[in-house]
RNA sequence: GCCCGGGUAGCUCAGGGGUAGAGCAGCGGAUUGAAAAUCCGCGUGUCGGUGGUUCGAUUCCGCCCCCGGGCA
């Protein structure tokens, strides 16, 4: 098989238009590797490619889930793995696209095999978490998991439930699992990792610019549906940049200005994290700062075809 | 032109003879099934300019520049 292409980058840097031509490029199809353009509901705020935008290269893993699911990073490597296996049947080739680091990286360096947590057990942890906080989750921990209690310091609820949770369910700590890893579905010599890296300032701008346009493309239509459904603002659809503002504009609890202004910063926040990934968890990735397609895409043959011949 | 008010961090501003501090924005970091999540850390500065008084000026005084408002 020949080395699969992962595309990385943060928010609004042009990874979905670079993937799709490189994959016309290649004959190839694209994979979803964000984990907010899984969920159906979110098309536009997602900024999930439209039908034109593919532009006859099959895509998957894109809007194949409900915003009332809760979607995981197992989840998704699951599916990645099947889906992987289909199109190697097929004999075309693979590119990755989306700006969740972690998915990337459990792609390519496996995930600790734990099993799934009951639901009985999930609830039970939320109660927790939501009557004592940090310190409740780490007090009950503790006894049973001291090294994950010791690391976890501080007020993060979300990895002191998770913890907890796997604690309960199979009575080991997580550590235990988490000092090994299934093997990558991706082995070193099977893939290529491409990271975006444009100018903050620029992809600022660019950011803000993009929510403009998302508004007028009816993203607060998307947002209204959302409402209507009564989900619970625990999902993680829920969470996705700017639907908690949104959503508080469409109750009236905000005005429009303030919550676009939150919704951009979220945005650009989140674009800070994703740079920091990039620069501690994919150091070796092949970093791509320009901004123009073409001078992205002369990047990505270019080092894909001397892996290629090396291969 | 004259009279007030103001020029301090990217923005809004506070302070005040011993080289300065809040909010927001921002920056750095962590990251193993919620990851667009969650969490930890950090003031980033010719105090408009220039002379003077002073041991010492961002602070007081003079002059200049800029921005508001008022009178003409």
């Amino acid at each position: 098989m020949r080395p699969a292409i992962l595309i990385h980058g943060p928010t609004a840097s042009g990874k979905t238009d670079l993937a799709i031509q490189v994959a016309k490029r290649l004959d190839a199809e694209v994979v979803n590797a964000d984990s907010m353009q899984v969920y159906s509901d979110l098309r536009i705020i997602s900024a999930r490619p439209t039908q034109e935008e593919m532009n006859g290269i099959p895509h998957h893993m894109f809007g194949h889930v409900g915003a009332d699911q809760r979607y995981s990073t197992g989840q998704w490597l699951e599916d990645a793995r099947a889906c992987l296996k289909d199109i190697e049947r097929r004999g075309k080739r693979v590119v990755f696209v989306g700006g969740t680091g972690l998915y990337l990286l459990a792609l390519t360096q496996g995930l600790s095999d734990i099993p799934p947590v009951p639901d009985d057990i999930r609830a039970d942890v939320r109660a927790i978490a939501e009557a004592e906080g940090a310190d409740g989750l780490r007090a009950r921990l503790a006894p049973h998991d001291p090294e994950t209690a010791q690391r976890l310091g501080t007020g993060d609820r979300q990895r002191l439930s998770r913890a907890l949770e796997v604690f309960l369910s199979t009575g080991k700590a997580i550590t235990e699992f988490q000092n090994s890893r299934q093997p990558p579905v991706l082995r070193p010599d099977e893939w290529i990792g491409y990271a975006l890296t444009p100018p903050r300032a620029r992809l600022y701008q660019k950011i803000d610019r993009r929510f403009e346009g998302m508004l007028m493309q009816g993203a607060m239509e998307e947002a209204r549906a959302i409402l209507g459904r009564n989900l619970d603002p625990d999902l993680p659809a829920m969470k996705a940049c700017g639907v908690p503002w949104m959503l508080a504009f469409l109750r009236g609890e905000m005005s429009a200005e303030q919550a676009a202004e939150n919704a951009k910063r979220d945005s650009r926040r989140y674009a800070k994290r994703q740079f920091t990934w990039i620069g501690r968890q994919f150091p070796f990735w092949a970093r791509i700062p320009s901004v123009e397609l073409a001078d992205r895409m002369r990047v990505v043959f270019a080092l894909y075809r001397e892996i290629d011949r090396s291969s």
